[in-house]
Order: structure tokens, then C-alpha cells, then sequence
DNA sequence: AGTGCGATGTTACTAGCGGTAACAAGAGTC
DNA sequence: GACTCTTGTTACCGCTAGTAACATCGCACT
């Protein structure tokens, strides 16, 4: 039968994509997201065409290069947001977590956000369009979920829920952008400030002498 | 004197740099941040060589360029923030500021954001490494600043004021990228959201039922 | 055996990019 | 008139993403 065969062919086709993968990401580490394909086929022992037929365009490999430490990184904060603590303590473990992912592997980090996006060869770059940073659009989808099944927040809370959840992670990727380029302090505190913040501390402070009106 | 001659020569070439701005703007708008140097040149109706002259590399140009829409954006926002007004109606008529202004030019807001950073020719690819978006960092500081300057965080303030400057803009950051693509609510209605998750209600909202251990 | 077929791999190429060298021409100064 | 400075050009380099065409191995089928 062909289906066997094809099954076996499929197999080898997807351990041959996964070594691809593996190479790629030693080169996107070394190199930057601006590695070029020769660099990557060169690293994997091969030529161009092969990396084209099994990833299509440059933006193919990149998107599953994307996925795969994208989904790596949603699984540890999934288990930090799930835990069963309080609020206030599952907020500051995924935000810790968070931190920990980004100061270990900078590179990733910086890879999945500014991935390169402008391919200049031809007219077929791929559409960056909307999809400029998924991980973030993920992030921000999921802790909206958690959100909204966990936190009790009257009518309207699916899109109160939403906003919060993609601000929330905008606030965390932001701070953990600046951070990770001064380091003014250690992760403890960052994440103490950040939660300080969601907490409503901003808005209990008191104004500072010269007046509200100066 | 050759001061009033190279007084004029400057004049004259600042207004040729103004020039040149303005066509590169027309182009970046309408081809997007990926636009190439000789559509640029032609638009102008010269050729590459002067830009070059002019801006060093592709780099200066996009520096110039996103310079000039930050200090205008800029500009706007420091009159929001620093209004006579109570410190709630402050943040969200920042926000709304902020949210207004994205969404009236989306083109020149994702070009400031994401500014085409894979340059691929030869081995002078601008450093993009920490500049990724000077913006937001711009925005961080200022409003970091004018937290320290008005709200009394007791000691240790200015690294907290700082944090939340680059929190809160990457928040509003997020949040309007993300409402941008796909409009789920009125301005108004983000504005408020946003600012509610800034005074504390995701602390004082209670657990939905189901309980915390689940 | 031989014959086809599909995957894997190569070399050699195109078109376009950022960036530069070399050269031509106008304008003011001595 | 010669000298210099700025503005402008054409023609090129090395690189990139992506493709076409050809070679080759393994496997199934008759």
C-alpha cells in the first residue's frame, strides 16, 4: 500500500525539517534575525533550494522558527498563571517568569519580537502587515482568557477582559525591553514595581508638594 | 565673509534635506517602512547618490524621518500630561491623545514602531540591536519624568517612576496596536478600560465563582 | 532484469537591494 | 581664466531572496 509508504516518507520529511529547524535557530542565535538562508543551509550542510521547498520563503522558516519558542515560553507561563495561589501571587510568578525566559535567552527574546521583518528581495516578502509580533498577540489572547474565566468583572467583562490582557502583557514586554537594556535593578523589584502598579498604587499615591494644579 | 556664504550654503541645504524628507515621507507612507532608497531618490526626482550624501545611509534617513514624527507626536502628548487637570483626567486624555493619533495616521505609527530593521546589504546594516523602537523609549522616559515630578512615591521613587513610565506606555503601546487591527470598541471605551486597569480594579474585582483553587 | 516516479540534492542563474567610485557641470572667489 | 565647492549623474560592487534546470538515489511495479 501507499499509505505506509507515504507515512514513512512523511516521517523523514519531518525529522529532516526538525534538523533544519535546529540549525536555523543555532544560526538566528549566533547572527541575529538577519541571518540569511545561505548562512542557515550552509550551517545544516545543504543549499538553498532544500531549505525553499520545505519552508516555502523566508518568512516560512521564520514563521516556524516563531512557533516553536513561542509556544515553549506560553507553556511556562501557562503554568505560572494556573498555579493555585492568589491572585496577587500568580501575577508576580508569571511576571517573574516572564523575566527569567527573556534575561536567559535575550537573543530568542529578540528574535521573536523585531523578526526582521523587512525582506527586500523581490515583491514577495512576506505580508508583515498585521502579523508584526504574534508572540505578543498570543500572550495578550491568552492572559485575556485567563482573565476572564478567573476574575469577576461584571457585564462586559469578555472585552474589559481583552483590553486588560494585551495591556497587561504590552506593560510586562515594555518594561522587560527597557530592563533587560539598563538593568536599573534586579528582577525582584521589577517585578514588585510592575505589581505595585497593576495594584492600583498609581492612583492611591498622593500628589507631590507645588499642587495638582502646577 | 565666508560665514554669510556658508551661512546660505546651509540654509540651502537644509531646505534640500527638508525636501528630501518630505518625499521620503510620501513614499514610506504609501510603500511602508520596506520602501527602497531609489524609489525614494526617484520621488524626490534625483537619484541615490544625494540621499546618500545627505543622510549617510539608509539608517540616517529613517532616523531623520522617525524623528520628526516623534517630536510631533511628542509634543502633543507632553500637553496632555502636563494639563491643569486631576491626575485620572490626565492619564486618559493622554491616552486618548496617544489613541487618536495612531489611529488617524496608522502608517506613520507603524512605521515608528516598526521600522523595517532587517537591513540586508553588505555588513553596514544599521545597528539595530537596542534602538528598536526609540519611541517608546523616548515616551517612557517623559512620562516617567512627569511621574516623579507629580506623584509622590515615597523613597525610591525615581526607579519606580521610571519602571511605570515604560510600563505604562508599552500598555498603551499594546493595547492600541492590538485595538488598532481589530477595532473591537470605541476610543472612549479603551480609554476607560485602560485607565480603570491603571486605578487598581483588576486588585479590587473578586474571584469569579469556581473559586481561587480552580 | 528494466522502467518509471518521487524525493533529495546540486549548480547556475535572475532581479533587486544598499552603498560607492568616478566623472560632469554650474556658481562664486581670487 | 584657474580653483574650489556643491550638486548631480552613470556605472558599478557585493550581497540578498528566490528559481529553473539538471543529476542522482531508492523504491515500487510489471
Amino acid at each position: 500500500m501507499d499509505t505506509t509508504q507515504r507515512t514513512d516518507q512523511q516521517r523523514s520529511a519531518d525529522r529532516r525539517r526538525r534538523e533544519l529547524l535546529e540549525a536555523a535557530d543555532r544560526v538566528v542565535l549566533r547572527d541575529g534575525p538577519q541571518a540569511s538562508m545561505n548562512a542557515i543551509a550552509a550551517e545544516a550542510g545543504i543549499t538553498k533550494p532544500i531549505l525553499y521547498r520545505h519552508f516555502g520563503d523566508k518568512g516560512g522558516l521564520y514563521a516556524a522558527l516563531a512557533k516553536r519558542h513561542t509556544d515553549a515560553l506560553l507553556d511556562s507561563l501557562r503554568a505560572a498563571l494556573d498555579a493555585p495561589a492568589d491572585r496577587r501571587e500568580r501575577v508576580e510568578s508569571t511576571l517573574a517568569t516572564y523575566l527569567a525566559a527573556i534575561e536567559a535567552r535575550p537573543q530568542v527574546y529578540r528574535f521573536l519580537m523585531h523578526p526582521a521583518e523587512g525582506s527586500t528581495g523581490g515583491d514577495h516578502g512576506f505580508d508583515v502587515g498585521k502579523h508584526s509580533a504574534p508572540l505578543l498577540r498570543r500572550m495578550g489572547e491568552e492572559l485575556a482568557q485567563v482573565i476572564e474565566e478567573r476574575v469577576d468583572l461584571g457585564p462586559e467583562s469578555q472585552q474589559l477582559a481583552r483590553v486588560w490582557g494585551h495591556g497587561i502583557v504590552g506593560m510586562m514586554h515594555a518594561a522587560g525591553d527597557w530592563w533587560l537594556g539598563e538593568r536599573p535593578c534586579s528582577r525582584a523589584e521589577l517585578v514588585r514595581s510592575l505589581a505595585d502598579l497593576l495594584w492600583g498604587r498609581l492612583a492611591a499615591a498622593g500628589d507631590k508638594v507645588g499642587g495638582p494644579g502646577f
